[in-house]
DNA sequence: GCCGTTTTCGGCCCGACTGTTTTCAGTCG
């Protein structure tokens, strides 16, 4: 087995052990291993295996390692298939009915024999689950109402589209009476691809809560409040969505927002610090943690050190501010204590973007309109890369249009009308056997500046077979950078199996360069491969993938993914200024 | 199950809200 699917399965494991109602911890200890697991590059996994040092990774402890062992080996697990057996699949689904969690679960199967969504809905209906201990009425109707949205409110979203409902509560909520502060936390400030729910944190006197709150409930869009206290509310919009609100007073906002940014691993590890250093970290604040009382008593009596902002309580913590997008429980905290934060990329440090389409395939703006809608975002240059002859469903390029396009695009620079200068180049299928889309002399006759090479065929093959294709695009000499990595749609389809260790190491030998395509529903290459292969030398290029003008503003979904990678800007080629730009094509020709 | 300048046992981050309870357990983040 490798990695990821150990790490899948330790996962399991833990949820399993949770529902077993097994000791909270040891179910943590299985979860971290999991994602620690998942952190460590494919390569130091198995050369840990190999040499047997896995176990002086934290998180790892002799039962860890004895059952990754053999998982590794063999593939199979006598534990896991013992526990596994125990539990139905339709008890791991009911985890997913809001409202549920292991003790109530185990209470439904040994009172009532539920082992399923479907049977839970029937013993609701019928009304015997109000009557158990601990359960009532309200539970019984709120499950139902859970059982029969479960889809969508287990839906995650992407960042994206999580935004853009976010943005204009952030705006409302700043604009209200009494609030001095507001800002969106939790996983959509941490820039993660997808987003699961919304997280509100506002500074507002006390007084002034009510109202907030009452705002807040009473917004567009509300279909149902599901929690609302003196200080905190929780709705869901008609899209499924849920959102949760926090009121504080301003002298507790930053350690608010930082509870609420997470992660969870991230606030985890920042707690034991602030222990070792004698003092409990909390939403509330930052109190010695010795004397009587809660953290909240003690922030509340005036006890908790002072922080205007997140960077004065990282400091009280002896690191350097980590900006919320590092958060992630990956070695920022080792990282900000050593001095070794990169200085992330900004969006302004873009200079303009490469992989764009226009009408000529599938894009739906032409040539000149994305020129000119470049130039309207002030970039020093557009490069075009509309699809190669084998994406026939895409109206792709065959020799004689490329060509003419490439003509186009040299009499519009010629002629000066746009400031943007654009470059001439092609998303070129990679073959199903790793061939190019067009032959040598083709290339040769067509004079193209740069480029792209992506599949979008025969996605099925296996592992080793799309490893080799990529590899020998990447070894191509004509090759520029390679596309979309992965091919993976967010929320709606995995991306092809390959080796990407392999095709990082070879794009790195041959000086290609990997896209991080920026459009929202791709964010391929994944960021949390970025870090470790940036250190090795890969060099990223953030690419809209851009199907008309609007979106060419993609490259801000792409630049907070490479933000969420540790890039900086000398890791992003499209930082570079256009003669900079000009310099590596030729260099490449 | 993991971990250790409080080190091989006994902790493990911490608080809000709900619903079911007469003081708290469970869930959630």
């Amino acid at each position: 087995m490798n990695k990821h699917e150990i790490a899948a399965m330790l996962e399991e494991i833990g949820t399993l052990l949770e529902l077993q109602g097994e000791n909270p911890f040891k179910t943590r200890a299985y979860q971290g291993g999991a994602r620690a697991l998942e952190a460590l590059e494919a390569d130091e996994f198995t050369a840990r295996m190999a040499a047997g040092t896995l176990g002086e990774l934290k998180g790892f402890g002799e039962a860890l390692v004895d059952k990754i062992g053999k998982l590794h080996a063999t593939g199979r697990l006598e534990f896991y298939d013992k526990l596994r057996a125990q539990i139905p699949d339709g008890v791991i689904a009911l985890l997913e009915v809001p409202g549920l969690g292991p003790k109530k679960i185990k209470a439904l199967r040994e009172q009532l024999g539920v082992e399923s969504p479907e049977a839970l809905a029937e013993v609701c209906r019928a009304g015997k689950v109000a009557g158990l201990a601990g359960f009532g009425e309200k539970t019984q109707a709120k499950l139902l109402e859970g059982l029969a949205n479960r889809a969508a409110y287990a839906k995650r979203h992407r960042w994206w589209d999580a935004r853009a409902v976010a943005a204009p509560i952030v705006t409302a909520l700043r604009a209200l009476s009494g609030v001095r502060r507001a800002e969106a936390a939790g996983s959509l400030r941490r820039n993660l691809e997808t987003v699961g729910d919304l997280d509100f944190i506002v500074a507002a006197e006390a007084a002034e809560a009510a109202a907030i709150t009452g705002w807040f409930c009473g917004q567009d869009g509300v279909k149902e409040v599901t929690a609302r206290g003196d200080t905190k509310a929780s709705v869901r919009f008609t899209s499924g969505l849920q959102a949760d609100l926090r009121i504080v007073p301003e002298a507790q906002f930053a350690f608010a927002l930082h509870h609420f940014t997470g992660s969870k691993d991230h606030n985890v590890a920042l707690r034991q610090r602030a222990l070792a250093r004698g003092f409990s970290l909390s939403e509330w604040g930052l109190v010695p943690d010795a004397g009587e009382g809660t953290a909240k008593e003690k922030a509340e009596a005036g006890l908790s050190l002072r922080a205007e902002n997140e960077a004065e309580l990282f400091a009280h913590l002896g690191l350097a501010f980590i900006p919320p997008e590092l958060r992630e429980g990956l070695g920022e905290i080792e990282a900000a204590e050593a001095g070794g934060l990169p200085r992330l990329l900004e969006a302004g440090d873009l200079r303009g973007a490469f992989h764009n389409h226009t009408t000529e395939s599938d894009g739906k703006n032409t040539l000149a309109e994305m020129a000119a809608a470049a130039e309207a975002l002030g970039w020093d240059y557009l490069g075009i890369a509309d699809h190669s002859k084998s994406s026939v469903q895409a109206r792709g390029l065959d020799e004689n249009r490329l060509a003419a396009q490439v003509a186009a695009i040299r009499a519009l620079n010629a002629a000066g009308t746009y400031r943007t200068w654009v470059f001439a180049g092609v998303e070129c299928d990679i073959l199903p056997d790793g061939r190019l889309d067009y032959d040598d002399a083709a290339f040769a006759a067509l004079g193209l500046d740069y480029v792209v090479v992506s599949v979008h065929s025969a996605f099925t093959q296996d592992e080793d077979e799309m490893t080799r294709r990529l590899v020998r695009a990447i070894e191509h000499p004509r090759a520029t950078m390679l596309g979309h990595a992965t091919g993976r749609i967010l929320l709606r389809r995995e991306g092809y199996k390959v080796n990407l260790a392999r095709v990082i190491d070879a794009a790195i030998a041959h000086r290609v360069i990997i896209e991080l395509n920026a459009h929202p529903s791709r964010l391929d290459l994944d960021w949390r491969h970025w870090r470790r292969a940036a250190e090795w030398g890969l060099l990223c290029s953030i690419n809209p993938d851009a199907h008309d003008t609007g979106g060419l503003a993609h490259v801000e979904a792409g630049v907070r993914a490479a933000r969420k990678g540790w890039l900086a800007a000398e890791n992003v080629f499209n930082t570079r200024d256009l003669a900079g730009v000009r310099r590596w094509f030729s260099e490449r020709r």
